[in-house]
DNA sequence: ACAGTGACTACAT
DNA sequence: AATGTAGCCACTG
């Protein structure tokens, strides 16, 4: 494999539940490399080129706030994809984050 | 092999 | 509360 990380990383967004979210450091957490959120962030960002399809939009950070919505094809994409799944987002900024925040650790 | 990079976080001012 | 600085580490050129 050329890059298990990115592999994992993409393994564990595949997991989160319809309608739920997950923050990078959350999913940093789950691999065990806590301090590499960053990480996450960036292999996040080959997403697309990936297959499957990763649900990229049930990605924030810790703050619910969608950091990464100018990487989808439009600024707009992340909250549609968002609110198509029945998640509120206001100002870029997910309502309710709290209430639909998924740990992948509870999957583990 | 070395340096730059980044969809993050936590701490400091 | 808001803005700035500093760790973090796998990947790329």
């Amino acid at each position: 494999m050329k890059s298990d990380f990115y592999t994992q990383v993409y393994e564990i967004v595949r997991l989160i539940p319809f309608g739920r979210v997950t923050t990078y450091g959350s999913i940093a957490k789950a691999l065990g490399a806590g301090k590499s959120s960053r990480l996450v962030g960036i292999a996040m960002n080959h997403s697309h080129e990936v297959e499957p399809s990763v649900p990229a939009h049930r990605v924030v950070n810790r703050n619910g706030l969608l950091t990464g919505k100018h990487h989808f094809t439009d600024a707009l994409t992340m909250q549609e994809l968002l609110a198509s799944e029945g998640i509120l987002v206001k100002d870029d900024q997910i309502q309710d984050f709290r209430s639909i925040m998924w740990d992948p650790m509870e999957e583990m």
